[in-house]
RNA sequence: GGAGAGAUGGCCGAGUCGGUUGAAGGCGGUCGCCUGCUAAGCGAUUACAUGGGCGAAUACCUGUGUCGCGGGUUCGAAUCCCGCUCUCUCCGCCA
């Protein structure tokens, strides 16, 4: 969410980025509340002001003089005018805080602008797609052919969009998991997080995934819960309404979770195989730092998850995202897209984003250094990465022509010796 | 699920016949003194949000709100009443 005080002075800049960003919102109405608002708030807080030293005047006095018991009478009609303005006022601040909530971030000044993903922009790229000499199998037919992904049963037990995982598939996510934990942690020197799958709504609130995406998450009827779309959402609001030491940051956590999204209206397009799911695996990496790191610490993260794929030896490119395709809480956002020989294109396999202090107003999440006053920190978040598509993309990269599939080198410890999946019966 | 206790400032912790309590005291922080250095000691200072005065300003002045959340009683509520949430203890159940 925005500084209210900065759409006021900067309402022009607003503007241009609702418009940067293909959003509609009407601005100049939100102005007008605002400033009724603050016109009414003026008012009721001097009759307040005057109930406040007429009160005291009156516990100084003999209760029961003449004098007083006019005071009171005088007071109960203030009581009122103020009772109503009040409920003036909480209306408007409803109305204020519905706008609020759903005007997204500003893009960083370096975000290229565009209104799809087309215009996107990518930044470099990484390894080489290797030339096959065969024609390369999608990854949910060669799962299904090697027995390790079981699409059908998954939608019998499940539904559409659900799988199961079996023998050595299941030992590679698993596998994949403890990988990238371990990487983060130990040579990254992330701090491991094991997050509750379900949140309350506020906590979806704090890092932007209501009021505006609720159609996207699983919510658990007739309570406030909803499952997890990402770990991002528990891990931010780990120091919701809190205030951290400046000397403590940055804070960088990196958390395995099942990420559940119902994906409503996305049906159609790739839904077939591991990349779009309603349940997946992901490691995700967390940061909360100063205001003035939040860039340096955004190309530090990317790097971070790039590690991911050079290790897995993953051809891959980094793409910028631009305004119309940057998502609502980012102000700015590198997607890694990894190489799919079966789709013969890149698929996003992460999304490294810098939130600034966004997520932070919404969240309330603070810092102070000395002594200073407090102020919002940034926060930053990115895949490192989705799990789902690292096995699709590994399944795809490493397949050979009889159908069977090598493994990463590095993943050889996590799979018990296992190198290669041939067809098991 | 049943019974009981509790929720106060960055942290700990006082505060019931409702009225200089925004809130004692302590810790921590900051500044100063002392000191060869450190420690200890002494003194001072130290909530957050928000409206307005003005603004470049997180500077200054002033108002308002905030003692888990929401509502009620009252001229006036941290203090009284009601509802909710969360935490702790005991019992039950369970991985």
């Amino acid at each position: 969410m925005l500084d209210v005080k900065f759409i006021r002075n900067n309402p022009e800049a607003v503007k241009n980025t609702l418009a940067a960003r293909v959003v509609e919102i009407d601005l100049d109405e939100f102005l007008r509340i605002d400033k009724l608002w603050r016109e009414k708030l003026a008012k009721v807080e001097q009759l307040r002001s005057t109930r406040n030293a007429v009160s005291e005047k009156i516990s100084r006095q003999k209760k029961d003089s003449p004098e007083t018991k006019e005071l009171i009478l005088e007071m109960r009609k203030i009581g009122v005018q103020i009772k109503e303005l009040e409920e003036e006022i909480r209306q408007l601040e409803e109305k204020i805080q519905a706008i609020l909530l759903v005007i997204p971030n500003i893009p960083h000044e370096t975000v290229p602008i565009g209104e799809r993903a087309e215009d996107n922009v990518v930044l470099r790229y990484w390894g080489k797609p290797r030339n096959f000499d065969f024609k390369p199998k999608s990854h949910w037919d060669l799962g299904e052919a090697l027995n390790i992904l079981d699409f059908e049963r998954g939608s019998k037990v499940a539904g559409a969009r659900f799988v199961f995982y079996k023998g050595v598939g299941a030992q590679l996510e698993r596998a994949l998991i403890n990988f990238m934990l371990n990487l983060h942690v130990k040579e990254h020197g992330y701090v491991e997080i094991f997050p509750p799958f379900i949140v309350n709504s506020e906590s979806m609130l704090g890092t932007g995934q209501l009021p505006k995406f609720a159609q996207e998450a699983f919510k658990i009827e007739d309570t406030n819960y909803f499952l997890i779309p990402t770990a991002e959402v528990p891990v931010t609001n780990i120091h919701r309404d809190e205030i951290l030491s400046g000397e403590s940051l940055p804070i960088c956590y990196v958390a395995y979770s099942a990420c559940f999204r119902s994906e409503a209206g996305a049906a159609g397009r790739e839904t077939r195989g591991l990349i779009r799911q309603h349940q997946f695996n992901k490691v995700e990496l967390v940061k909360f730092c100063r205001p003035e790191e939040s860039n340096i610490e955004l190309e530090k993260l990317t790097q971070d998850a790039e590690r991911v794929l050079q290790l897995l030896a993953l051809p891959y490119r980094v793409v910028s995202l631009c305004t119309g395709d940057l998502g609502f809480s980012a102000a700015k956002t590198y997607d890694l897209e990894v190489w799919l020989p079966g789709y013969g294109e890149y698929k996003e396999i992460s999304s490294c984003s810098n939130f600034t202090d966004f997520q932070a107003r919404r969240a309330n999440i603070r810092f102070r250094s000395g002594k200073g006053k407090p102020q919002f920190i940034h926060t930053l978040n990115g895949s490192g990465l989705a799990i789902g598509r690292t096995v699709a993309a590994i399944l795809e990269n490493y397949q050979e022509s009889d159908g069977s599939v090598r493994l990463p080198e590095v993943l050889v410890p996590y799979l018990n010796g296992v190198r290669k999946i041939k067809e098991e019966k």
